[in-house]
RNA sequence: CGGGGUGUGGCGCAGUCCGGUUAGCGUACCUGGUUUGGGACCAGGGGGUCGCAGGUUCGAAUCCUGCCACCCCGACCA
């Protein structure tokens, strides 16, 4: 165990955030609830950045960026909209300084005639902007992905996972038809799943939230749940169909071939730097991080070992050729040469830092023709030979290996029941998800919710409806639903 | 918003109850040397308005008053 990181069954708060914070993702910023990305917690959020970017692009989305502040007015105009988000909303009213008893203050004259919301999400915004570039059929359908941050004044904050500020990209896509746009929801959350489980090695139900889940405004909103290590549920990303609410809210109007005005049909849809912190809450052990080869900065580390000035040049002279013959396979490796450490506080940093694999070569490796792997994994040595080296299969080996290992306690830790005594046992003893029968109503869900604290994650898209008796009243269900404690 | 706690070199803490030399320890950092197959060692060095403001006192990290910040636990959220 890292000597830096409590114990997971110790303490699971303090495990998380001692990584975050020895892993070198985040340091602690001055305002409440905000977080400073390090470079290399920075890095891995780029590279799902890139990953996903390139994924939309190819399936003709288009970036665009729209303005972090949003004039109060705005908000007015799609009522549910803003009931869903007034509660945690920082609003600029003021725009100038002053001195005054050499205290800097507000200037009270600045006032602001009509305050600006920072954008806790852009559909309003974006919708506004909609109006005037959509006139016709032909301006559609629009596809437009925005990278940004936003802002929600959360109550209670933890890095990633749930931060007043945060980054994300936000799709917001106008179509001619609702069977489009319908389409497009559904298209996106196949993306996210298809990022989530191959690069991130997340596995996830996906499914749709239940009304009182619904993203404010939306019609129907799909989403993607992961199970956390500690039995807890994570939403990773959701796709929202908005139907016509903020075409009409906004007045978005196309003309149809036939000359007649209809009110476009709309989706949007995002993730987050959340998905930083279900990386650390899947796969991370005590030792640290442990990052996906796809996913990770650097996918190997080569650390030198040496006893004296002719021995570091002959090391590092072959550990160089590894690098240089793994790099043209188009890996990411780093040669860690610094003489400032010994190879144990480089292999323990290294761990801390959740790099795939690991490779030490020495000299008593130079003499076998081998070399050491560890795989993070599985916290695995192995010697192999300079000729049986397949660094490429392993790291692709490992891949599968996260995903399986997590799959294999996501499918442990789902539990299906049909006695409300069980569930409520269950959830208070391992947590995890439960696949029960509900009524369909708000109020059962609440009731539900009140006396197990689990809500309905989502009702889950791949499986075939049974009927059933709901778990809590006993009335007809059409389908079973997934329960958990959410965070 | 309710309950609990903490503010002292970059980080982690001791000292505060019971005021009194120059505010201490671990770690990190800098310099030099020895080291290097699982977080090395020795020697030397730099770094603090003790959260902020006011008060009591010959004297305040320590006592009093007010304020601020942050963390943890419960009801909302990607």
């Amino acid at each position: 165990m890292s000597r830096l990181i409590t114990s997971r069954s110790k303490d699971p708060n303090a495990w998380y955030s001692d990584l975050v914070k020895h892993a070198g993702l985040v340091s602690k910023s001055s305002v409440r609830g905000c977080m400073v990305i390090n470079p290399y917690g920075f890095s891995i959020w780029e590279r799902i950045q890139q990953i996903l970017d390139l994924r939309l692009k190819e399936t003709g989305h288009q970036n665009a960026y729209f303005p972090l502040m949003i004039p109060l007015s705005h908000f007015e105009k799609e009522l549910s909209h803003v009931e869903g988000f007034a509660k945690e909303c920082a609003v600029v009213t003021h725009h100038r300084l002053c001195e005054r008893d050499k205290q800097i203050k507000i200037d009270p004259a600045s006032e602001l005639e009509e305050a600006l919301v920072l954008r806790p999400t852009s559909e309003t915004t974006i919708w506004n902007t909609y109006r005037d570039w959509i006139q016709s059929y032909r301006d559609l359908p629009l596809l437009i992905n925005q990278w940004a941050n936003v802002i929600r004044w959360e109550m209670r904050t933890r890095p990633f996972l749930r931060s007043t500020e945060f980054l994300w990209q936000e799709g917001h896509t106008a179509h001619a038809t609702q069977e489009e746009a319908q389409t497009e929801t559904l298209d996106l959350l196949d993306i996210y799943v298809d990022l989530v489980e191959n690069t991130l090695a997340i596995p996830v139900v996906k499914g749709i939230k239940t009304e009182s889940e619904r993203f404010a405004g939306a019609v129907e909103t799909y989403c993607l749940e992961a199970l956390m290590h500690d039995g807890k549920a994570l939403q990773l990303g959701t796709s929202h169909f908005l139907g016509q609410n903020f075409a009409k809210a906004f007045d978005v109007k196309f003309a149809k071939q036939d000359g007649r005005l209809e009110y476009v049909w709309g989706s949007s849809w995002g993730v987050s730097t959340r998905l930083m912190g279900a990386l650390i809450m899947v796969h991370g052990d005590d030792k640290g991080l442990v990052l996906p080869p796809k996913l990770a900065p650097q996918q190997v580390v080569i650390v030198p070992i040496y006893y004296d000035e002719e021995q570091r040049k002959e090391v590092c002279t072959q550990a160089q050729r590894f690098q240089s013959a793994w790099e043209k396979q188009g890996l990411r490796v780093h040669l860690d040469d610094r003489d400032l450490h010994k190879p144990g506080w480089k292999f323990a940093e290294w761990e801390l830092k959740g790099v795939p694999l690991r490779v030490a070569i020495g000299p008593a490796d130079i003499k076998n023709q081998s070399i050491e792997l560890f795989r993070r994994d599985r916290l695995e040595k192995i010697s192999v030979s300079w000729e049986g080296v397949n660094v490429l299969g392993l790291l692709d080996e490992i891949q599968h290996n996260m995903f399986q290992t997590a799959k294999e306690r996501q499918q442990k830790h789902t539990h299906i029941t049909d006695d409300y005594d069980e569930f409520k046992e269950i959830l208070s003893q391992k947590g995890g998800f439960l696949s029960a029968h509900w009524d369909g109503t708000t109020e059962t869900e609440a009731q539900i919710q009140q006396e197990t604290q689990a809500t309905i994650r989502c009702i889950p898209l791949s499986q075939n409806p049974k009927e059933g008796k709901c778990i809590r009243t006993q009335k007809k269900s059409s389908q079973r639903v997934l329960f958990a404690k959410a965070y």
